[in-house]
DNA sequence: CATAAGGTTTCCAGTCACTGGAAGGCAAGG
DNA sequence: CCTTGCCTTCCAGTGACTGGAAACCTTATG
């Protein structure tokens, strides 16, 4: 298979199979005599396993290290629940802080007349003045 | 006043400073004879509102147009309304994709005994074998 | 055999918003 | 004079790609 065929069939553009190959996420591609990538069944199943984890949003290296989990027969499930909790925190803390900053929107937002005139207590509130909200104060 | 002083009394750090005028997001400050930059309580003004949008979570290019209406007699309110509720917008649609995110994690966390044997629901689900979730399939 | 279309190669640059570090100049104090 | 600390510029790196250019390969057609 070529490149082209394996991110038809992984999902992974095929600029970005080429990036993961140069950060090391992926083997080395063997090559045609002309210098063409090569794939077989095996690394579209992890270029899948990849866009999965990445649809997860790990990181590329938590990637890195759930495929290094995926190929260790030694590996223990408690190893994988844990990157999982932890990435799960993450998201927590992200969910957290968006909901802080969606918050003091909504409270401006309800504020602002919206109109034709000047005034607006959300650049008030950008400004330091008449401060209105306090959700992403610090 | 030098960049420092600045850096402390807005919270921006100089570095930062110093970004945002190469960009153009603040205008060039003026220099001393030996080329140190000088601002006055006008600055800092306007990097705390800087700073406070950011916290918001308004890109670099939207600050710059909050400083634009902030600074235009004309402005109506119902622009800056506009811009927060499409910011807000935004949000939303990011706190969905970490919540759709999270559903799933949760879900595969559940499953995973996270004990010392190798089997894990977590792995195989994002290996595409034995589907367990579906909520961030798509 | 020439040509055209389309897939592939490499390399460089850009995205976003900074941040770190190096090398050197400047200011204030002892 | 020397040290300490702030300031300057410039370069590079972050994360995870993405776009584009120039050139090469493959296949189909006339």
């Amino acid at each position: 298979m070529h490149i082209g065929i394996v991110a038809e069939q992984s999902g992974v553009p095929t600029k970005t199979i080429r990036y993961y190959e140069s950060i090391g996420l992926i083997r080395q591609a063997q090559r045609t005599g002309a210098g063409y990538r090569v794939y077989g069944e095996h690394d579209v199943q992890t270029l899948r396993f990849i866009q999965r984890a990445r649809g997860l949003g790990f990181s590329v290296h938590d990637v890195s290290g759930l495929l290094g989990l995926w190929h260790d027969a030694h590996r223990t499930s408690a190893q994988v629940k844990d990157m999982a909790k932890r990435h799960r925190a993450e998201i927590d803390r992200k969910i957290a802080e968006l909901h802080g900053m969606r918050a003091t929107l909504d409270h401006l937002i309800a504020q602002c007349h919206g109109d034709e005139r000047p005034e607006c207590p959300i650049l008030d509130d950008l400004a330091g003045e008449t401060r209105v909200s306090g959700a992403a104060d610090g």
